[in-house]
DNA sequence: ATTTTTGCAGTAATTTGTTCGAAATAAAAT
DNA sequence: ATTTTATTTCGAACAAATTACTGCAAAAAT
């Protein structure tokens, strides 16, 4: 069915840190024309290995420069309490990222607010109104060393 | 100095949903010609309010299908120590996001390897043998219940 | 060996991005 | 209130990019 070469590989290193390149100087660095790359990059789009273009914003610009981690973990872990749960995760636009995970506690959010204030609201008025949260771990993140995107292909 | 209205905040959205977008049909969502909404765009470009145009890959497709959070206690951390772990980080591809924590751990890195025994690997062969990093604590993710990049604004 | 398929080059058509002067709107000053 | 100034938008013209189309050549399959 599908399957990607060296090429593809090239391409889409190089879309995923920048994707605002045009077809033309893209299709140059490979020493290709435009059709071959204009074809690969649609196919990929197609076959799901592109799954969206976005810009990235500036965080602190955006008064959003306190990150948290917050791990939750739940009263109870009966089926339909974990995905009334997520429900209600979604919804909230701090949350930026939620994963499932394995070890002391079920979930770890990622949370993007202003300041500490901001902070103990969100916490406050927001996370601890879910229903069968049990307890939380807030770590709070003092500087970004490394933020990417991009995949290690 | 500069500044931001509701149009712009408009437009961000938008981008950090869909770069895509072109711009007729975005200045057609803000009823407004593609003059304004092109100026606009390149003026938060230039402010630095977005950062850059990326293209997002799917992690299952490219075979980096496993997530592992990262914990990393250091052993001593006098002034170039850290700034040598840094180093070694951001060199190593397998870890797309770095964070300098408050709490039990100096810092956490998220992972992405294929699957477990590419993380064995990593951690065997790449992250041991970084400098004075005392102890380490994994924490694997199961799944991925929301995973964005678009700020809440 | 010949048909079929696949991938690439080149060109043309179409769409999109960019620039510019004029008009409209908003803000500041009289 | 009225004029002046600055800011923003519109609409049209131009430039550049994307998309579609045709044909050729190299692999792959029959």
């Amino acid at each position: 069915m599908e399957n990607i070469d060296k090429i593809d590989l090239q391409i889409l290193k190089q879309l995923q840190e920048n994707s605002n390149i045009n077809i033309k100087e893209l299709a140059s660095k490979l020493f290709l024309t435009v059709t071959p790359v204009y074809e690969r990059i649609k196919r990929l789009e197609r076959d799901g290995y592109i799954m969206k273009y976005v810009a990235l914003l500036d965080k602190k610009k955006m008064n959003l420069g306190m990150t948290v981690f917050c791990n939750v973990r739940l009263k109870e872990h009966a089926k339909n309490v974990g995905s009334n749960f997520v429900k209600d995760i979604v919804a909230l636009p701090e949350i930026i990222e939620c994963y499932n995970i394995a070890g002391d506690y079920d979930f770890m959010l990622k949370i993007l607010v202003e300041d500490m204030s901001s902070y103990q609201d969100f916490v406050m008025n927001k996370l601890s109104t879910i229903e069968n949260i049990g307890n939380t771990q807030s770590v709070f993140v003092m500087g970004e060393i490394k933020h990417s995107t991009a995949l290690a292909i």
